[in-house]
DNA sequence: CTAAGGGTTCGAGCGCGCTCTAAGTCAAGG
DNA sequence: CCTTGACTTAGAGCGCGCTCGAACCCTTAG
């Protein structure tokens, strides 16, 4: 497989393919008569897993010392383990983070929508009736 | 309030309290006679809200568009909305992302605590149990 | 009076993770 | 034979979000 290809399997760009090749990040790939990186199939494994610790965020460093461990072999197994146990407690957090800031986005969203329904409502309904909705009680500040 | 109680109180850094005035995310801050900024203590509110924002990723182009939005009053309270609505399902997409990839990293963490299991147990087990355990079916690609 | 410890401005610099440019090589199709 | 297009390298450049340095100004405590 050329480095086309597999930027086109892996969504990586061939640039980035090339530059994590250069930071040690991809194993120095077998090259052609001609001098072109010609891959293996079993690489794709590696990529995606690699995909997955990017979109959860570690850094390059991280995974260069991940990659560094696997290099070294089976004996690096438990260091390994530990280094994704850490960075699994951290993409846990994150969620946590990110849903708590989800609940305070709701609220505001709700806190616009009510003001849009209490117009609506102020404008609509019969004068006995205008007295403050439940949603209203929260989220003018910003 | 001076900017370094401010910095305190949001933990932002005050650097970065005026690089954000600066850039137009902090209107500009009422100065003593001496020319330090003093602040009103109703810009926690927002900057707290702003903390949010950042913290689940929104640009600071995006941010400023809010800003922008805010300052120019409580006409624009529909567009707010709607921008925060988008933030939030881009949120909703990243807890998924985040999610969905802590699987895989549980996953993989599982294969290297079953192979360190699977090694306990070649070592310990006596031959006629020596067969592969419930845990030994994945994640030795990596 | 002086020194410490805040604050001010402007602009440069940095760390990250790419992303692109330039100049060149090579293989296949018309 | 010639063009097209994908590939090669080394290295420069970029967008983001700060972060810091330099040189200076105020206020306050000892």
């Amino acid at each position: 497989m050329k480095i086309g290809e597999l930027a086109k399997r892996t969504g990586f760009s061939a640039h980035t393919l090339r530059y994590y090749e250069r930071i040690g990040l991809l194993a120095y790939a077998d090259r052609d008569r001609s001098g072109q990186r010609d891959y293996d199939a079993s690489v794709l494994t590696w990529i995606e897993f690699l995909g997955r610790l990017k979109a959860t965020g570690m850094p390059i460093r991280e995974m260069l010392r991940y990659a560094a461990l696997r290099e070294r072999g089976a004996d690096t197994e438990a260091q390994r383990r530990e280094l994704l146990a850490q960075h699994r407690d951290r993409v846990r957090a994150r969620i946590a983070e990110l849903s708590d800031c989800l609940l305070v986005l709701d609220n505001k969203i709700a806190g616009y929508a009510g003001t849009e329904t209490r117009m609506k409502e102020y404008d609509t309904a019969p004068p006995e009736r205008r007295q403050k909705p439940a949603g209203a009680r929260r989220a003018y500040a910003c």
